[in-house]
Order: structure tokens, then sequence, then C-alpha cells
RNA sequence: GGCCCGUUCGUCUAGCUGGUUAGGACGCAAGAUUUUCAUUCUUGAAAUCAGGGGUUCGAAUCCCCUACGGGCUACCA
């Protein structure tokens, strides 16, 4: 194990969008390789063009922008390496699952699918052990193995589909190290001759992860869980190829699991649970159909990052807001948790907050400016702001200063109908007109000279505040929350205060 | 079915080289503050460390077995 230049790769597939999961996936390839001074590469793996999908690559890579992962070699940049996608590297692959043959570790293959699937149902009909082409099977197939070499050669020539699959050795033991799992050992009668080369003349995932991760020169490879039964496979490949001495390290991470129930999150749990699975929002052109995005539901990206941060990891301290930088010192692979862990929306909603109230009032006005223009809202920055620093304790995503807080832009048009029960009665009319008149005659229309003045004339009346507070809170706000009520009347002004006790006493009586 | 990986409060986790009242956070409960709702503060309940065997004076920590969970098992990644 020489001491190599740290490289690491994210190397998704354009298949959909990225979903957390991958976006987590990401993020430990990142911190690892800038804590270590290395390079993070985006590699795109689309060898499969039957399950392409147009604007998944646009996609992970806006998500990617959207969380500051940022990578310094891969596509859209380039780098010494280029191509990075691997259907423009499809000549690269070839040459290579032909040395494999050469050399004996591969070998030709012409079985129809119809044949595949009668050897399946046969080896399961027998309840053998391994139900695939594998050693054990190879023989009774057709390949190079069984054919005349002449007959091969002829095929090939003719254009006659085929596929190159990987000679699995019959009986072996396949150790190797994983940096999380430590020492993993599989014996190869269980694996099966895998197809590194398809008929339609693109290789599989394991061909060409490892020859670009070969060429690449990439020095650790952290995926997910699901690839650690194929890491064997790709330890022989190393090995079949020559390039022992250059095998990256590998470190496969626990699967995010969902938050009820069996199985690791899927694309659907998200809206079933009512939270994002996705970094950004993506909208299935086929069907339509959208999926909610961490970035529409107002959450920070810092906020974001850092929740998947700690799904799986720790900092072995019991600080758990951490910024980008932070986590790039702290991050190590053995603090990585073997577990897969359970997402929980709850806490990934207590991330947002305290990212919030890291902000200034001023900060947050700004970023929420935009969305106030497009809604139309025709309020100006320094109300805004007074908004915000009303309620932003009470506030976890942006998006609640607007409709969470609407009774700060417009008049309420309902009213809670159980409070009104509660707390409207037949002499609340007559007292809110009196408190009316009060305020009507007031130059300083601030909460506390609110509050005393009121207080005041309740007091001297015999009133006691309850009713009054509890009517006055329905007409300007309709329900029974936001802060306190006078500040409401500071913030909407005089003005505004009066014709919404004129519109609750029109509609309630 | 086969193979691989895993298993500490409901959840995320600390505990890594055996000796702790098994710690923190989210959530939950109670109280205080707030004549609303939140926030905030205080307090509390919550894991016999999956179960069972060992090893040891002593194990959540080491070993074995079982159970359970997860992943993979395509000419998908």
């Amino acid at each position: 194990m020489s001491e190599k230049h740290i490289r690491v790769r994210f190397a998704p597939s354009p298949t959909g969008p990225l979903h957390m999961g991958g976006v987590r996936t990401a993020l430990f390839n990142y911190l690892f390789a800038k804590k270590n001074g290395g390079d993070f590469i985006l590699r795109i793996e689309d060898t499969d063009q039957n399950r392409y999908v147009t604007g998944a690559e646009e996609y992970i890579i806006e998500s990617l922008k959207w969380c500051s992962i940022e990578f310094n070699e891969g596509v859209g940049i380039g780098g010494p390496h280029a191509p990075y996608r691997q259907s423009e590297r499809k000549e690269i692959y070839r040459q290579y699952a032909e040395r494999l043959v050469i050399s004996g570790n591969a070998y030709y293959a012409f079985d129809t699918a119809e044949e595949l699937e009668n050897m399946r149902k046969k080896l399961e009909a027998e309840k053998a052990h391994n139900t695939s082409y594998c050693a054990a099977t190879r023989m009774t197939m057709r390949n190079s193995f069984t054919l005349p070499q002449t007959e091969t050669q002829t095929l090939i020539r003719s254009g006659h589909p085929f596929v190159i699959r990987f000679t699995m050795p019959a009986d072996k033991e396949v150790t190797f190290h994983d940096l999380i799992r430590q020492s993993v050992t599989v014996n190869s009668s269980t694996l099966d001759d895998k197809v590194l080369f398809k008929s339609d003349g693109m290789p599989t995932y394991h061909l060409a992860n490892v020859v670009d991760d070969y060429l690449m020169k990439i020095s650790h490879v952290i995926r997910g869980e699901e690839w650690l039964p194929s890491a064997p496979l790709h330890v022989l490949l190393y090995k079949a190829l020559g390039w022992e001495s250059d095998m990256p390290q590998f470190a496969h991470l626990p699967l995010l699991l969902k938050p009820d129930g069996k199985g690791k999150l899927s694309k659907r749990d998200g809206d079933r649970l009512g939270f994002p699975v996705f970094p950004i929002q993506w909208k299935d052109t086929a069907t339509g159909e959208i999926f909610s995005g961490y970035r529409e539901s107002g959450y920070f990206p810092g906020a974001f990052v850092n929740i998947l941060a700690l799904l799986g990891w720790n900092p072995g301290t019991e600080q758990e807001i951490l910024s980008m930088d932070e986590l790039v010192q702290l991050f190590s692979l053995d603090k990585v948790q073997k577990a897969g862990a359970r997402f929980d929306p709850e806490k990934a909603k207590w991330f947002n907050q305290q990212y919030m109230k890291a902000l200034s009032s001023e900060e947050i006005t700004t970023l929420l400016m935009p969305m106030i223009e497009e809604l139309k809202i025709n309020v100006c920055h320094d109300y805004v702001k007074k908004v915000v620093d009303a309620i932003r304790d009470r506030t976890v995503f942006l998006k609640d200063f607007i409709y969470n807080a609407r009774y700060f832009y417009s008049s309420p048009e309902e009213y809670d109908a159980q409070l009104v029960a509660k707390k409207w009665n037949s002499v609340t009319p007559g007292l809110l007109k009196s408190i009316a008149g009060v305020m009507e005659q007031l130059e300083d229309f601030t909460a506390s000279n609110l509050e005393t003045k009121v207080k005041e004339w309740l007091e001297s009346n015999g009133i006691g505040a309850g009713q009054a507070m509890n009517a006055l809170r329905l007409a300007m706000v309709g329900s029974n929350n936001g802060p306190g009520i006078f500040l409401i009347m500071e913030i909407i002004g005089k003005e505004e205060t009066l014709i919404r006790i004129e519109n609750a006493l029109n509609r309630l009586m």
C-alpha cells in the first residue's frame, strides 16, 4: 500500500433524481477528499441506455452545487482524465474486456434471454445453492468454453450478439479489507460469471467501474453498502487485469433506512410521510409527478448537509451543529457507523431551526424578499424585517415567514370556529368597539404604549383582560397563534388594526 | 432459498485498547415564563447494551451460537 495521492469519486448513474442517500455518499467522498487534501471527481455512469433519464445529470450537478459539495474534476468541468461520462468512454472498455478473454479470465457467451431463463428455472427446481451462471453451470451453456474455437470466431465475426463474462473461479476464498467493516471474506463458489461487456457494446457497471477507477487513479472507493456483495468481483477484476498493487481501498457506507417500517429509504417515502427525500424538487417528465425537495421545502443547504453528515457518522464529541468547514476538519472514515441509519424527519426540522437561529433578521429578510416578490405580496424590506423579528423564534422554515404569518400581510378571511365559540360572546362587540375608540385616539401606536393604554382603560372599566385580549387576537389573526397581540398591531399599524376590528365586528356580530 | 453485512433509550448516537450511576441530541412528559401559539428555562421518564452461552476477579466492550434486521442474488446501477 503506497502513499498514494488521495483521489475519490462520486459516480451516480443518471437514472433519475439523486436521493438524499446518494447526496450523503457524495458528501462523505467530498469530506474525505478535502480532509486529506485530495481530489474529488464526479463521474457519470450512464452505461445503461435503457434507464437513462433526461435531465438527471443536470439535476445531480445542481443538487451538489446547492449543497456546496464541489468537485474539482469531472463532468461539466473536465480534467486530466476526461471524458468523465462513461458513454463517452465506450471505446476504452472493450479492449480491457478482450484482454481478460485473452488472459483466460473472461469468455464469450451467446446464450439468449430464453436460454438463461431456462437455466435459472432448472437450477431452482433442483434447489441448487447457486442458481446463476457460474463455474458449476457454464459448461452446459453456449459460450467459448463449450463451442469449438472456430465457431466462436465465426459467430463474433458475423456480428452475432455476444456478451463477455468473467470466469469466476470455482472455489476460492476472496478476502479484502473494508475501511469500515474490516475484513470481508467470500467464497467464489457463491459468486457468478458476471457479464462484464454487454451485447449492445457497453460495459456493465462492474467492468466500467474498475477500469475507470484504475485509469483515473482513484485511491479510495467510498460507496453505499449495496455494493458490498459485488466487491469481491471487483477485487478479482483488479487482480485479473494485473492492477492489484493499484487497487483502491474500499469503504462501504451504511444505508439510510426509512423512518417507519422496513427497508431502505426510497423515492416514495418522502411524500408518503411528509418530508422530502430529494435535495431539490424533481418533476418526472413521463408521469408529471412531482417529488418535493429540501430546497423548496425551505431547508437551508447547510442544515441539510449537517443532517446528512450525522446519519451514520459523528465527530465523537457532543457537538451536533457543524459547518462544512468543521465537517471537513473532523471527518474520518473510522467514525462511520456500520449499521444502517433510520432517518428521522423530526430531527431534521430541529437542525433547520438551529440554522435559522444562527442567522440575523437582516439575513433572513434578504433571503425572504425574492419569495415575497414572487408571490406579489406588496410589502417592503423593512416591513418584512419587522415581521421576521416578531416571529423568528417560532419559525422553522423560511416559507413559514409567509404562510404561517399571513395575518401580517392581509386581514384574516376566516376565524377559527372553536375559538369564536369559546371567546366571542354577547358583550364582545361592545367591548371591541370601545377599545377601538381608545386606540383611535392614540398618537403613539407602539406595542408598549398600546398595551399601557388599553390595559388602563380595561382596568378603569373593571373589565378582565382575558376576554378583551382573546377577542382582539381573533380579530387580528383569526386564530390563536402569533406573537404578542400589541406587537402585531404595531407592525400592521393603526389603520389596519381598526379595519380588522371592524371586519370582525361585521362578520362575527 | 443462497451469500454478505449488521444489532446500545422510540430515533440518531457516545462508549473504540474490558472496571462508567451506560453519556448526549431529537422526540415525549411535567413545571416555570408567555392572558394566545411558539420560543426559552428547569425537571423527568426512556436502553438489564437483541437473546443465550463462554473467557475473566470483572464484559455493552473479547469468542461462539441463535434470533432478528438490512443488502445483494439482471446483458440495472
